[in-house]
DNA sequence: GCCTCACAGTTGAATGATTCAAGAAAACTC
DNA sequence: GAGTTTTCTTGAATCATTCAACTGTGAGGC
């Protein structure tokens, strides 16, 4: 019996892993598929996708993966204050999010600067700076009108 | 026997915490004054001030002077990713952050733009913006240098 | 100055996200 | 296909923070 045909989303999940140097494995394609499909999902969540997906699997290879696709630079691990870690998968564009300080959506925001900037702080104290993170505070729409 | 003459930080302090409707305690007059002194430390080092200063005092006492504080706006809370939460006393001048990534320590920063702006997004999603939180990351000079 | 009582602090336990550790299973290499 | 290394499973531990119930005290009124 042939295996099905993979998605063409599923050859660039694996490209992804091996580019990083990743070993391809069923918990670590889904993960990447539940964050390329909930973007800003904590972890909870996402260990409650993956698990629609395939079955049983522990929360500790959820955890496991995200942190190695955090350290390739397949996800990006966002945790405002006073939120669990989310994950994203658009990354390497420099963009930001807003957070509704009422229900704690999230959304993203393109930089206002442009891709690569931010990084100029005014006073560096000598540091050197790779990434400039910024949370807009507020409120969401549904939140700002009850 | 009267009692020692305050300085002028402790009617400071103590002028603070009335004009927020707060009750003038001994605890809440140690942590400002652990606040003031040690900008950014994180709760467990506030607890070690205020304890050298008082004698023993609970945690719980510390955490609830603390949320106490910060929502009457007279120290800000700070949490990095990846860092457990910190306090400032510093507060309303919309100031930023620089955080090393190797060992932690935090800076000041003016904000570039000004002092109320930063809150212009690029695209708000409706939301309506009342903050925007910059924290820069890096290298302090020590770990930059190793 | 003393009373009162709402607000603060103490004590001790609970919560919950995240991590550690040791063994079993699966991926990649040859 | 066998060996080696990485990953996943299982189950327990950590630790910042919070909850809850009781006791103590600051501040306004008598």
């Amino acid at each position: 019996m042939l295996a099905p045909m993979p998605t063409t989303a599923e050859n660039e999940h694996e490209r992804l892993l091996r580019d990083a140097s990743l070993r391809v494995t069923r918990p670590r394609l889904a993960v990447l598929r539940a964050v390329h499909s909930a973007p800003h999902a904590d972890t909870d969540t996402i260990i409650g996708t993956v698990r629609a997906d395939l079955g049983e699997v522990s929360h500790q290879a959820v955890y496991d993966v995200l942190r190695a696709l955090t350290g390739a630079g397949l996800v990006r691990r966002i945790q405002p204050t006073g939120s669990v870690a989310r994950y994203e998968a658009r990354v390497g564009d420099n963009h930001h999010h807003v957070v509704c300080r009422s229900c704690g959506t999230m959304a993203d925001v393109d930089c206002a600067v442009g891709d690569v900037p931010c990084l100029t702080a005014s006073e560096d104290h000598g540091f050197v700076i790779d990434e400039a993170e910024v949370v807009y505070w507020g409120l969401c729409p549904e939140c700002s009108a009850a």
